[in-house]
DNA sequence: AAATTACTTAGCCGATGGGCTAACAATCAT
DNA sequence: ATGATTGTTAGCCCATCGGCTAAGTAATTT
């Protein structure tokens, strides 16, 4: 039991909800206590309260209360944890076009040898895909 | 009716789940059929395909069927999309970060020249949080 | 002390998510 | 033509999500 999500699971899913977007955008820009980050929404508080706790068991916000107010600031460690994933796939893509391309250059080499070897002869494949 | 989610929302939403994102990580090295993709995974084909399903309508995915057999792709550009979200956080984190750096060294050359005018005092404060 | 503020807890509700089986195409191999 | 392959559709099930209200608690203000 204690159904173990991966720390990117709950990154993600948290970032999925277009409330909580906007909640990390404003914290980004500084810390704040749940009632100035719950102003802008038409919302219940404990709908809201809802938002701040995904968000704070992501990682992505932590929260600390001092008198009767709650302050939460983000926590930009998970959110560059996502970039990363981001990137890496990207290095993964990049790489493959890279040799997808070098592939279509060797392609292209063989069919002008061939074109020099035996001339008069439409060029034309279906191939490269 | 036709409750539009924002392309940001499905494509974060699809990446929530270990086995999209494992899919997206596997199409990512090249194209391949839905009973490749579907191989490693322990699961009922129906079930694989909402994944699918899941991909292809947050726009991170494409397909195409010929024959039988329906082969997938990246589409790098939704990939990208979410990738450029996180980074225009970071610029306004730094932003911040930057500013707060400002603040920190104007304090402290304030803090100096008061040292300065009245000197032999344990420089002694609780701010810097 | 009483009223206000700022959350917090508990619990209801309908929609969505992620899994399943069963049954139905459609294509390809023999 | 038959059978195997490769999806696809339909629909069930239960857990989670995202909203709500009502009522509670703790800290400040008056």
């Amino acid at each position: 039991m204690a159904n173990q999500l991966s720390q990117l699971d709950q990154v993600f899913a948290a970032l999925a909800d277009p409330t909580r977007r906007a909640i990390v955008m404003r914290l980004c820009a500084g810390e704040a206590s749940v009632g100035e980050l719950a102003d802008p929404f038409d919302m219940a508080l404990p709908s809201f309260m809802k938002h701040i706790h995904v968000l704070e068991t992501s990682g992505l916000v932590q929260s600390e209360k001092s008198g009767r107010v709650r302050t939460c600031r983000l926590s930009p460690d998970a959110l560059v944890g996502a970039e990363d994933w981001f990137q890496q796939q990207r290095a993964i893509w990049e790489a493959r076009l890279d040799r997808f391309e070098a592939y279509v250059m060797k392609l292209k080499r063989e069919r002008e040898r061939a074109a020099a070897k035996r001339p008069s002869r439409t060029t034309k494949r279906k191939g490269a895909e």
